[in-house]
DNA sequence: CTGAAAGCGCTTACAG
DNA sequence: CTGAAAGCGCTTACAG
């Protein structure tokens, strides 16, 4: 199986290689006999252009990263899923890069930036904090989805988010208006400006409106995985015990701690009720169905590739979109 | 932020390309003061190779290419998240391609193949089919993971697996020995030579084994998702309802099937047993918790992993290598 | 509408 | 140990 090059193609066309680009590019310049006959030739090989020397050329149409933090994170896989869907009818071309949740997504913009030629970036799953000045020199597109960059300080970086802060209050709210007083809730460091830590904002929000004031030694900080949500789960459970619900700032985390309720005897939802967030498919399947704010994937990923593609091809400055989240009350919750 | 390339480089170090190219590629021809002068510019203008002008100059390094059929399938996703684990001694470079479930694996490949110059392949979540033919001609090293390629007729394709007949069959006999009868078969196809065909085969070698005969009426085509599983199960169990047994050929169709169950009142274990195949994290945290048939995602990797580099680095023909699954008999089974 | 030629950034024989 | 030069496969002004 030879491995035809556009010169291949051109010499059996009876051609310049010159041609053969103009029509491997659908350029409207060439003569449509000349066209269907290296069609047909390239057909006949199965020719397919070289990425690498394509990519070389610089000055063809724009190549965008897509770098998704969180490889294994079914909300964030979905999203990315769906972001490429919406990429289809863009001009530029897009490169996805999954990294693992530890990983660093300025560093791996920096290494696609040099070693791509990329002109745009997309990051899902981000946390924005000082790394992110990494990129502070990059005048090229960038835009975050699932966290708002509004506080970022980054020139060009636009953002498509849910309100997290408000989110955060209203799952907390959910709970107080039941009538819950001890509440735990799961989540991360909070002491940033991302998304969790707004979400953490947002709880002390809705106590703050009840007359009450959140409980700080009911903050778990957990790793985002079942295991991780269920160690930590039953270690805060053998000590405060008398918890009556839980917000957890993913479903994932969610689904581990119910695990473990659930092991150390405590019914979800009679005993104690659980709310996560995200709104994946999993925890609709999950027993009990879990009550979770969704997040809105489809309008996150429209937005997404629109913002970008604003910045892109028409040069609009970059913005700060929020989408609506929605509150799913189901099984868990009482 | 200016992006650098080799003859910057060059230029300011005040050697030629060539020397930069040998500190790049840390050959040893150059001498120690040189390569340190070369090294500090480097590094004070975080240069980075650009990877399309080195991947035009084939003769580089082996060039490996991990295509990933089943983006959003949890145990594919672990099992390339370990194969790219034990990547990391490799001499060969590796790039990944997440695909969809939907996605021609094949036809990606012979992308891959010309547009990038890859030499090598390994493919997770194949099913080989008259499709592989397409890479009949292909004298490169390819290794399939999870499945068999020993009937496939490829001449350079080395597969990892576990025994799926065997396997399928263990788990129908775990559910015969329990004294279940009526049982149900959740899988997809079974008329090719693909790992779930071979399951299907081994569920009948169980009833065979046991003097009786698997009821065909009780095998269940579904999509492979929760949702696909879920509305499959409705709908069976509508019609079949005396089924007291579910072997599902993935966890997921087992979690899916699970939910039906309970949403229709029939209880997991007391009223119906399901064993699933995998043995994904989430199986090991759902409610009930998940018997299953877990694939040794680790030892895959390390195998699919070994095969590939043994081929491409030592010229050993390809092998055919079976791994051990095990039995996970958790609450889901009675 | 078509082609000859330069050049993208790198690697690699080939000389020295 | 080091460098000048050719070339990887493509794209794109520039001519015609």
């Amino acid at each position: 199986m030879k491995i035809y090059t556009i010169k291949d193609i051109a010499q059996k066309a009876g051609v310049s290689v010159t041609t053969v680009s103009r029509v491997l590019n659908h350029r409207p310049d060439v003569n449509r006999e000349t066209r269907e006959k290296v069609e047909r030739v390239m057909a006949a090989c199965h020719f397919v252009g070289n990425a690498n020397a394509r990519g070389l050329k610089q000055t063809e149409g724009d190549l965008v990263a897509i770098i998704v933090r969180g490889h294994q994170n079914p909300f964030l896989n979905a999203l990315a899923e769906s972001i490429l869907q919406h990429t289809k009818d863009c001009r530029a071309t897009f490169l996805t890069e999954f990294i693992d949740e530890k990983a660093d997504e300025f560093q791996t913009a920096l290494r696609l930036l040099h070693e791509r030629r990329v002109n745009g970036f997309i990051f899902v799953g981000s946390r924005i904090d000082q790394r992110a000045h990494e990129l502070s020199g990059l005048d090229l597109p960038m835009v975050f989805t699932t966290v708002s960059a509004q506080q970022a300080g980054l020139p060009s970086a636009a953002s498509v988010a849910i309100d997290d802060r408000a989110m955060g209050r209203l799952a907390a709210q959910v709970l107080l208006e039941r009538g819950h007083r001890k509440i735990a809730v799961f989540g991360a460091s909070r002491t940033g400006s991302d998304s969790l830590s707004l979400r953490y904002l947002g709880v002390r929000d809705a106590f703050t409106a009840a007359g009450l004031s959140f409980d700080e030694s009911r903050y778990v900080e957990t790793r985002f995985s079942l295991r991780g949500a269920y160690d930590s789960a039953r270690a805060f459970f053998a000590v405060k015990g008398d918890t009556t619900a839980v917000f957890a700032m993913s479903d994932t985390v969610a689904m581990g701690v119910c695990r473990a309720l659930s092991d150390i005897g405590r019914r979800v939802p009679e005993d104690v009720s659980v709310i996560g967030f995200d709104g994946t498919e999993m925890g609709k399947y999950y027993t009990p169905r879990l009550s979770t704010i969704e997040q809105p994937i489809e309008e996150l990923a429209s937005q997404t590739v629109l913002v970008l593609t604003d910045m892109l091809e028409h040069g609009v400055p970059p913005r700060h979109v929020t989408v609506e989240a929605t509150l799913r009350l189901r099984e868990s919750v009482l």
